[in-house]
DNA sequence: GCATATTTGTCCGTATGTATA
DNA sequence: CTATACATACGGACAAATATG
């Protein structure tokens, strides 16, 4: 991850806290933000949170409509299908063209021994957040910041939509054993094998959660 | 590229218009922008020109320095390093996965014909124009939106870095021919081969524009 | 369909802190 | 070391667009 500097900048910070609340899912997908009661509530200016706005529109977690302000963006069939096409082209190439011995390889096995962790304590959400360690530390094995940041801002979108079902465990758990035997391919130096069992996961997975979310939006469009 | 909706945002239009002035090579890398300077060249308030440098900082076209505000980012070696890493696998790959009839296949041999037409007529910051297209396009066989955008402002970036160098001619020129082949290939449906021969385009104009990139800085240091 | 209230879009003035001459 | 210039952040103002009754 990008470890983006202590943020000085009150508009940054603003932001840092912003993406903190969309990824848990406090702030929920179409939810509407009042620019002067959120700036009220945060205590900052209305044109600083407007800055910050601004930054988290261009990363895709909230959209702007003219004159009627911000809201958080709801995911799209349409996005989740775009977020996993990218998906396979970065995760599945990194990992192929990845050499051994590669610092990163060791962050893989501690994340599965993390998700394996918190699938033993049955916390789903948590395995969730592990997962996605698992996949940025598969493409920092391509050694670009620039993919690093923008896999990031990909992942916390992707997650958004995540935050909308109410399924983690059937989202989330039957992935770690999967990504185990990936780490393990990797740490053989199989990377070919590896990157070839990723395109299956990816595509098991996006399979998994359109499922999942396109009941979920007829279920919306049923009691909206 | 996202065609990125018409801007009806003051802020957003003024973005755009110093997004072009960059790439154009207008605003030269290590430039400060002044807010209250820039706000009354562009007939704008700060605080509306203040919400254009987040986006742009963001984008990685300028960087900031806290209290001493905005600059036009000067490209490091890193980070052109960095930007080819991505181009190889994003682009390489792109081609490698396309498929027969892709729409953008034909776009692929107009970008080539607009940068011969262009070097004909010894254009040679038209035919860095058309070449960016053509690798634009490259991307566009895979067809994501995200990735589309995110490449978008990987170029961008690398542009500021062309215009610092003052040899177009060098830097662009012998590339036409190899997009007319790569494009032959993937017309013939040999997207192996030409994710290939992309490969080692690549690799070869990353030598090329480090070299010329580091008797620059050289001559840059010299001449403090 | 109309009048009103709310919210956004944009601008300005200004106090404070930080860097530079 | 002082003075100046500048960025940072705030709050107020008003027009324009939108939503509400």
């Amino acid at each position: 991850m990008p470890a983006a500097a202590p943020a000085q900048n009150l508009s940054d910070r603003v932001a840092e806290q912003l993406r903190s609340r969309l990824v848990d899912g406090e702030l929920v997908p179409g939810q509407r933000l009042s620019e002067a009661a959120l700036a009220d509530s945060l205590q900052v200016s209305r044109n600083t949170l407007r800055e910050a706005f601004r930054m988290l529109v261009h990363e895709g977690l909230l959209v702007h409509a003219p004159n009627r302000g911000v809201a958080v963006v709801v995911p799209s069939i349409a996005a989740i299908i775009d977020i996993y096409r990218v998906r396979r082209l970065v995760e599945c190439q990194a990992l192929a063209q990845a050499y051994p011995q590669h610092p990163a390889r060791r962050r893989l096995r501690q994340a599965v021994e993390a998700a394996q962790r918190l699938r033993d304590a049955q916390d789903w959400r948590g395995v969730g957040t592990a997962n996605m360690e698992f996949h940025k530390t598969v493409v920092e094995l391509a050694d670009s910041e620039r993919l690093n940041a923008m896999f990031a801002q990909l992942l916390a979108e992707l997650r958004l939509a995540f935050g909308l079902l109410r399924d983690p465990e059937f989202l989330h758990a039957p992935y770690v054993d999967m990504n185990l035997q990936i780490t393990e391919l990797a740490e053989a130096g199989a990377f070919a094998q590896a990157a070839a069992m990723l395109q299956d996961y990816l595509a098991h997975s996006e399979r998994t959660v359109l499922a999942v979310y396109a009941r979920h939006l007829a279920g919306m469009e049923a009691a909206g």
